[in-house]
DNA sequence: ATCAAACTGGACCGCCGGTCAAGTTGACTC
DNA sequence: GAGTCAACTTGACCGGCGGTCCAGTTTGAT
């Protein structure tokens, strides 16, 4: 629904900023650490004031999740209407191995988002509302790829206790040891063993 | 060496200070949320100056290691000396399989710690000195039990690329959902699902 | 009693995430 | 083209934090 006369989709300067702070903040990620980025310098680099920042985006976390949001939309269509294995139609183990192989590959094109996303969850602005919050609210393409996991393996070995599992298998995503071997160009070995850990999981009793 | 006349020990104050810090932190991390504890809180809580908290544990992120090193202590000794099947003398399968239930055990009873530590690596005071830092150096438990688990993975299933296996396994313990799963009191729940995955790695092909 | 080194504490610094009130601009109507 | 209004932009401002610094205090050995 491109073009919906009634419902306000976004006023022109609106769309060209928030494009233009998604775009300095990917540059800035690619430039230095994470958690040495200001959302000030995000600002600076865009080349709008700190306030349009916040007003499009509420906070730094909600800055990193649209912009991980928006890095993962591929990788979200393939596996909804994509073809085989990654999309429906495979058999359950295939898509499997074939998804986790290519959030390993998002991820490790992402390391510095990635990075960045674990670290905003400081400085609480919520005045309280906090009795250990939703799962899924917190971080939509994270719940995401837990789910589809989760499916997965649920279908293919009903035994498991998959949503567990499947937090255990995303869990080294998020970890400091992984992504360091990420950026040291590992990437190959750590799909390898994510690979090979599912595969025992699929396989074993 | 308790008591070694020349090479400077520790003054007396300066040892109480630490542990009053040290018991703070913990009185803290157990009421409040680790990312909304400041280090002004917690030399108030301790009935010291803020430079003091600073002059013995360097930065943020050291005072959480220390706490977490005193935290691990008696799992580092239970391994080390301490009888099978933790300690040596049990094969590697069962070695494994209950330094992970002991970690598992250890995690949950300190997540609070744990969130904070994952927390704690902003702003960073080196001026630069960053070349993808070494593995080792970065946070000495977690060195530790990565090592083990890696050498009992290598000892048993030697056709494994052990060290990415355990940093596999340990990720869980770092990730913010599997935190959250043990704060709901599910730690039987993930302590079932990593004896599982451990138990697929070790038997598998 | 003396003294140097170790330790202490809190004022101070620079910066950051987030807010807000006032001004600006785009889109739509007539 | 003029008018209207809500959406949007902005940067000064706020409270607070991590970390530094150094003048003053305490300790323990001599």
């Amino acid at each position: 629904m491109p073009d919906a006369p009634t419902d306000r989709p976004e006023r022109a300067d609106a769309a060209r900023n928030r494009r233009a702070i998604l775009r300095a903040t990917e540059e800035l990620l690619a430039r230095h650490r994470p958690e040495q980025i200001s959302m000030e310098q995000v600002a600076a680099a865009a080349g709008v004031g700190k306030g349009t920042v916040f007003h499009r985006f509420g906070s730094r976390m909600g800055l990193m999740e649209a912009l991980m949001a928006e890095r993962a939309l591929a990788l979200t269509e393939a596996v909804t209407t994509g073809p085989p294995p990654l999309g429906p139609g495979a058999p359950p183990r295939e898509r499997l191995l074939a998804f986790l192989d290519a959030i390993v590959d998002v991820v490790a094109r992402n390391k510095g988002l990635m990075a960045a996303l674990g670290h905003a969850a400081s400085t609480a602005p919520k005045p309280d509302v906090d009795p250990t919050e939703d799962p899924r609210t917190a971080h939509p393409v994270y719940g995401f790829w837990h789910g589809h996991i989760a499916d997965l393996l649920a279908a293919h070995r009903p035994g498991l206790d998959a949503e567990t599992q499947a937090h255990l298998l995303l869990a080294g995503l998020q970890s400091r040891s992984v992504l360091r071997l990420l950026e040291q160009g590992e990437g190959e070995r750590v799909a390898a063993a994510v690979h090979t850990l599912a595969e025992a999981l699929l396989t074993a009793p």
